[in-house]
DNA sequence: ATATTTCTATGATATTTATCACATCTTTGC
DNA sequence: GCAAAGATGTGATAAATATCATAGAAATAT
């Protein structure tokens, strides 16, 4: 059983706030667990007992809307945590949460953390700042679909995800997207988003092979994204 | 000077948590400000010192894109709070707040705010839960925008302003919004916005005359709505 | 190793939405 | 009350995007 105190993720999340006396009374509760590539760990709707701490691996964060559609809302990677906002609010999760690799996670029970939400302030206020930032995030995810153009948005979303993920040391991108996910992250159908790249790529903007992406010119990327 | 205890505002939002005795605390360091129909309260980008309550009246929060246009991300109304996310995450605002038609607010400092936090976690509990909700909300709006039309946003977003403000005696919509604005809530065009208003208006969906809407036919703009 | 399924690519076309241009209606200031 | 400014309405057209159809490439199963 892997110990929390000497966890490098804890340093990416709240958890980091806890003193050593809590995070070892943690890792005597928590449970672990796998996820493959494509599974689900939990369900938009799902009421949820504890929270997960992804400690290795990628996630999507998505949402089913009425027109039978999933849109990709927010990824979060190795070292963050899920579920934080549905268990302390105590109602549903509003997404969800699908690997993207084969990952692993530990899992926290609900009454450990209002343990610690109840006796540590400043894990109280990260999480707070957390949820917060989410949704700075999200209003300008918003702001971003309702007033960019499909372009635009494809190209925003290659510049974050290179940010976010970093490139291996071809330069390419490391996540692996299917045309569909990538579609379902900038809101469009998958055909426009799979014409889009191939343009960026006719047009020397990227290199594009399969699920490898690189960004060959990150200026004109920039100029599209912002509507130039 | 009115008083925090009395005021019927406080069940609306988290204040209603505190102590009578922690809202005669407030009471005694709040300050009164009102703003005129098109006044900034603050605005994006902004450091804010403490929060508003609103009194009396409704506001937009919206937020400058790119492209120039403001995207309207939410609207506040009567008895909720502002600025809590700034204030508590000691971050900048992500968005500005102009009043609809003249509003009163009280104004309550960040020390004032970070007592009660310290002090009653019921308080706390409750603005995370506010902010928590806010999320919620914020994924539902980035999803509708990347999904559905322009005609089924307008959809929605006339069901929601009618759900959300009510209706006057004569059934219109209690907010007068004008074109603009409502383009800038559905992410759209000015023009467009007013063709399809028009639209709705020769299909008898709803009644248009200046800025009084009234919806006819419910059921046609749900079905819209949800993409049939 | 090959069959089957899923994913990617691209053309043709329809639909939606933006843009520009201009007319009319409303509000506001004096 | 009237002029000016701003808001609303509508047509014509262009641009962006979705949809449908189909084919080849890649992944997966047996």
């Amino acid at each position: 059983m892997t110990n929390c105190d000497q966890c490098i993720t804890k340093q990416f999340n709240s958890l980091g706030k806890l003193s050593k006396k809590q995070l070892v009374s943690i890792s005597d509760h928590k449970s672990e667990a796998t996820f493959k590539k494509g599974e689900t760990v939990f369900k938009e709707g799902d009421n949820l007992n504890g929270i997960f701490c992804v400690r290795s691996g990628n996630v999507k964060l998505s949402k089913l809307s009425s027109n039978g559609k999933d849109q990709i809302v927010r990824f979060v990677k190795e070292g963050e945590l899920l579920g934080y906002r549905s268990v302390i609010s105590r109602r549903p999760t509003g997404l969800t949460v699908t690997a993207l690799d084969d990952i692993r996670t530990c899992y926290i029970s609900k009454n450990k953390i209002f343990d610690m939400l109840k006796s540590n302030p400043n894990f109280s206020l990260d999480i707070f700042r957390a949820v917060s930032y989410d949704l700075n995030e999200a209003n300008i995810t918003l702001t971003n679909m309702a007033q960019k153009t499909v372009r635009e948005r494809l190209s925003h979303t290659l510049i974050f995800l290179e940010e976010t993920f970093g490139v291996d040391n071809e330069g390419n991108i490391k996540i692996h997207l299917s045309r569909e996910e990538i579609a379902n992250v900038i809101g469009t159908a998958t055909e426009s988003a799979i014409r889009l790249l191939s343009e960026f790529k006719k047009e020397e903007i990227i290199f594009l092979k399969g699920k490898h992406i690189k960004i060959l010119d990150i200026r004109a990327l920039k100029k599209i994204a912002l509507g130039f």
